[in-house]
DNA sequence: ACAGCGATGTCAGTCGCTGTCATCAAGTAC
DNA sequence: GTACTTGATGACAGCGACTGACATCGCTGT
């Protein structure tokens, strides 16, 4: 057992430095904040990372997704926090409550989400694959709805409601220095929702001083 | 005069072959539909065409515009259309008025748009690509509401549900089999989003027959 | 000891996409 | 009607994303 501590602290010992996929995120998103995503080549961050491109096509399937590959954890979080929801609750609100609930583990990695968004928003390409992935939760919410016994299309409504109030919210969140945290955000801009289409406003004449 | 009415039919003087834009569209549908999208190498689409690689990026940006360039034509119509409503509209109603007179285009071009949704379905790049597209349909229509006095959130919710609702409703009208016309499909998804969001629905005890 | 595993490297190749220059019919100027 | 310009195309070279095939070699289990 003794061998296995002085393994951990020799590095000698081992082929090659450890946390290999961890190495390629950092120095993925270092350059492309650096000179930007399209100016970034592949070999550039394998480079920096120690590492060949053919190993960073091992770890992320493509350019993109290593910035992305995080959104999986969110979206089984999502979607089994909807699946434990009082059976009671309306389907909106089910979607409504999981983001909030999503929204809190956010709090601890605001610096890093805007580093991280600021990216994405300067290059055409990440933002295409946002929207993917922004679709894709939307897709798995609606499942998660429908297996518990939600019908379309109110299964794909609220589903995709929900991540237009996320997106909404995140952005917000992300953008203003708002002392607001991103579960308040994403419940007040559910409330702003359901105003909207409930088709109570007029143009330059909003009831509330919402907006 | 006359020498134009032969120029018409007698090719021969000209270099080219007419309509090559038109030539690679279709060469391009064909060849995604027989052997798929990624199967499908450019040079391939233009050898059909009778024109170069080289060409065929001339004409489009890219691989997949060559099945979205058409787009740009909607969103132009949408946004006079939402810029045209009568002042006293809601923003989420002018939003919909506006597809629904958009949907009224598509009439006789059911079977092309069933095709190529059926080659899109197929891709999981094309259907990237279908989300930017609708993406920037939503940010279109938050302006041209902007523009009308409407504020954010309103703008930005207004214009996203309404792009929901017009997937929902482009979705069902393209598979199934209903007699219903898009315009119809997309009024009926529109009110089926108010109840939603209305919140008035709980599990398996809609209020309504709806769903 | 030995066999196999697994993360990595090496190398060659395909394909999307771009820059650059050449070509040549049609239109335009004079 | 000659010369100049324009516009759509071809030809070619090159970059970078991505893949398949095979080699390497410490580590692990027996």
């Amino acid at each position: 057992m003794s061998v296995a501590v002085i393994k951990y602290y020799d590095r000698s010992m081992a082929r090659w430095e450890p946390n290999s996929r961890g190495r390629l995120e950092q120095a993925a998103l270092a350059l492309y904040g650096e000179r930007g995503f399209e100016n970034t080549t592949v070999a550039e961050i394998a480079t920096r990372a120690g590492l060949t491109e053919r190993s960073f096509f091992r770890h992320f399937a493509d350019k993109r997704e290593v910035l992305f590959w995080g959104v999986g954890a969110l979206q089984e979080f999502l979607v089994s926090t909807v699946a434990g929801a009082p059976g009671s609750a309306a389907p909106f609100t089910a979607v409504t409550d999981a983001l909030e609930a999503a929204g809190a583990m956010f709090q601890d990695r605001r610096e890093y989400a805007r580093q991280r968004q600021s990216v994405i928003a300067a290059s055409a390409e990440l933002r295409e694959r946002e929207l993917v992935k922004l679709a894709s939760l939307a897709s798995a919410l609606a499942d998660a709805l429908r297996r518990r016994g939600v019908k379309d299309p109110a299964a794909t409504l609220s589903a995709e409601a929900g991540i237009t109030v996320f997106k909404v919210a995140f952005e917000r969140w992300v953008n203003e220095t708002s002392r607001r945290d991103l579960p308040q955000l994403i419940r007040q801009s559910a409330d702003e929702l359901k105003a909207v289409t409930a088709g109570k406003t007029r143009v330059s004449h909003a009831r509330s001083g919402t907006y």
